[in-house]
RNA sequence: GGUCCGGUAGUUCAAUCGGUUAGAGCACCGGCCUGUCACGUCGGAAGUUGCGAGUUCGAGUCUCGUCCGGACCGCCA
C-alpha cells in the first residue's frame, strides 16, 4: 500500500509568478512552438499553459540542446529569469526571458505539424482549421478564443452564484422535445426513442419551484438543418430562470447587470487575451436600450429598403439595421426588443395583459445578432393548460412538467444565452465555429 | 429545404480571350547570419489542378455528371 498526501500537487508556475522571480533560477514546462535559430545559438518560444515565454539557447552545451529539438516537442527548462525587452506583447510575461541551463525533451511528437503554428495569425481555411482542431487550436490566437469564452462562463457563474441562484445540471436525454419550432434529434435508448434535449426549459422552470433561482450552463441540440455561418447544431446555453418577478423585465435587467460583470470580468482578468485578439470591448452598458417588435420594424424600416411592418419576429437583416441604429443613435452596441407574438413564442411564454396578442418576452441583440432569448413564463396551472390546448397540444403529454404548475409556482422568468455567438460578437470573428471547440453541424460529425 | 459561390504544392493564394515547362508567399531541406520577436539572407525540393467523362490541334480555364466544402435565406441562440 501507498498513501496519497494531501496538498501536494503541482502546478505550474503562472505568466505572473514568473515575472517575478526576475534574477532567479526556475523551472518551467511547455511545448516548443518556435525555434529561431542564429549563429550563436537559438531563441525557444514555449508555449504554455496560460502564455508564451522566451528561452534562450546559447553558449555551452547549446548545440547538443538545439540538435535534436523541434516545434511540438514538450520540455521542461530550468534557467535564471532575466528581465527582457519583449517587443512582441503576446511573448511577454512582464518583460522576462529564460536563459536556458538544462532542457529535457520529454516528448516529442511522431509527425510534422501540416499548420504552421508560429505565425501571428493562423493562415488557414476554416475546413482544414476545424478538420485539424486538436492541432489548430494550439495556435495562441485561436485558444484565446475559447480562454474568452471561458470567460464569459465564469462571469455567469459567478454573478449568478452571487445572486442567490442554485447551479443545476439537468437532463440531456428526454422522452420528449420542449419547445416545438427547433427539430430534435431522436436518440436509440433501450427499446424506446428517446430525444436530446433541445433546451433545459422545462427543467430550469421545476427548479424555480425548488431552488427559486436556477443556472445551468450546458449543451443544447438542434437539428435543424440551416447551414450559415450563426448556427450549429450543438452548442453551449447560458440558461437561467428566476422566481417572483414582476414581468419580464426584472429578468433584462439582471441580463444587464450580468454583462456589466461579465465584461468587467473580461477586461480584469483576460487582458492577455484581449488584446491578443485586439478585441474592442463595449463599455459595460449602464443601461440597454429597449424597443418593442412594432417599434423596432418601424425603425428598421425607415433604414432600409423594405417595410417589415407586421412581420412576426426580426430577420437576421433587420437584427444589422437596429444594431447599427442602437450604437450610431443611442450609444450602445446592445439592444433589447420586446413584446414578440404570441405565435412566435413557445407555449410557456406569458402574454401581456396590456398588449393582446403580444408577449412578455425578449431578445437582445448585440452587434448585428441575436444572443439572448427570454421572458416570463407562465406559472399558472390552469392558464398553461388552457394555452396548450389553444397550441394544439395535449396537456396529458406534459403531465411532469406540469407538476411544476398544479402544486404551486412563483410568478418567474429566465433565458438563454447563446455563449458562442456572444463570445463571436465580442471577438468580431465571423464565424461561430472558431468559438466552438469542436463544432457540430450539418457537415461536421469530427473531429 | 431554396439561392449563389468555391475546390490548383504541406499551407494560403496567382495563372489575362482556351495556348510554351501551372507560378508566388509561408512552411520544409541545405548554407550564411552575435538579440531574434511574422528575424534576415542565398540556394533547393515540392503538383494526377477533388474525381470521371465530353468539346477542342490544345483544358486549371468551356460543357455535363459526381464528391467535398463555403456564404446567404427560411428557422433559431
Amino acid at each position: 500500500m501507498t498513501r496519497v498526501p494531501a496538498g501536494e500537487s503541482i502546478a505550474p508556475l503562472s505568466s505572473g509568478e514568473l515575472a517575478g522571480k526576475a534574477g532567479q533560477t526556475a523551472t518551467l514546462s511547455g511545448m516548443v512552438m518556435r525555434i529561431r535559430r542564429l549563429s550563436w545559438g537559438a531563441f525557444v518560444i514555449l508555449r504554455r499553459h496560460d502564455g508564451l515565454v522566451q528561452c534562450i539557447v546559447s553558449g555551452e552545451g547549446s548545440d547538443a540542446i538545439l540538435e535534436n529539438l523541434t516545434e511540438e516537442q514538450a520540455v521542461v527548462v530550468t534557467g535564471l529569469v532575466k528581465e527582457a525587452a519583449i517587443k512582441d506583447p503576446s511573448i511577454n510575461p512582464g518583460n522576462i526571458e529564460i536563459q536556458v541551463e538544462s532542457l529535457t525533451v520529454v516528448s516529442s511528437p511522431h509527425s510534422r505539424s501540416p499548420v504552421d503554428l508560429s505565425k501571428k495569425v493562423l493562415d488557414l481555411h476554416i475546413d482544414n482549421n476545424l478538420d485539424l482542431r486538436p492541432l489548430s487550436l494550439r495556435h495562441p490566437v485561436e485558444r484565446a478564443r475559447l480562454r474568452v469564452a471561458e470567460g464569459f462562463c465564469r462571469g455567469f457563474r459567478d454573478f449568478l452564484h452571487q445572486n442567490g441562484f442554485t447551479e443545476i445540471h439537468t437532463p440531456k436525454i428526454c422522452l420528449a422535445g420542449a419547445e416545438g419550432g427547433a427539430n430534435i434529434f431522436p436518440v436509440k435508448y433501450f427499446e424506446r426513442t428517446a430525444f436530446l434535449a433541445q433546451s433545459p426549459q422545462f427543467y430550469k422552470q421545476m427548479g424555480v419551484g425548488i431552488f427559486e433561482r436556477v443556472f445551468e450552463t450546458g449543451p443544447v441540440f438542434r437539428a435543424e438543418p440551416h447551414q450559415t455561418s450563426r448556427h450549429v447544431n450543438e452548442y453551449t446555453s447560458l440558461d437561467f430562470e428566476m422566481g417572483f418577478i414582476t414581468d419580464h423585465t426584472d429578468v433584462m435587467k439582471l441580463e444587464v447587470e450580468l454583462l456589466r460583470h461579465s465584461l468587467e470580468l473580461l477586461r480584469a482578468e483576460y487582458s492577455p487575451e484581449l488584446s491578443l485578439l485586439a478585441v474592442e470591448m463595449p463599455e459595460p452598458p449602464a443601461e440597454v436600450p429597449c424597443v418593442t417588435l412594432a417599434e423596432a420594424h418601424a425603425i428598421t424600416g425607415a433604414m432600409g429598403e423594405r417595410d417589415y411592418s407586421g412581420e412576426p419576429d426580426l430577420d437576421p437583416e433587420e437584427e444589422r439595421l437596429l444594431c447599427r441604429y442602437a450604437a450610431q443613435e443611442w450609444g450602445c452596441e446592445f439592444v433589447f426588443v420586446t413584446h414578440f407574438p404570441t405565435e412566435k413564442r413557445p407555449f410557456y411564454t406569458m402574454e401581456d395583459p396590456d398588449a393582446p396578442g403580444t408577449t412578455r418576452s425578449f431578445d437582445l441583440l448585440f452587434r448585428g445578432l441575436e444572443i439572448t432569448t427570454g421572458g416570463q413564463r407562465i406559472h399558472v396551472y390552469d392558464m398553461q393548460v388552457e394555452k396548450m390546448i389553444r397550441f394544439g397540444l395535449n396537456p396529458d403529454d406534459f403531465s411532469d412538467y406540469l407538476q411544476a404548475h398544479q402544486y404551486g409556482l412563483p410568478p418567474h422568468g429566465g433565458l438563454a444565452i447563446g455563449l458562442e455567438r456572444l463570445t463571436a460578437r465580442l471577438l468580431g470573428v465571423e464565424n461561430i465555429r472558431y468559438t466552438t471547440m469542436f463544432p457540430r453541424d450539418v457537415k461536421r460529425l469530427t473531429p
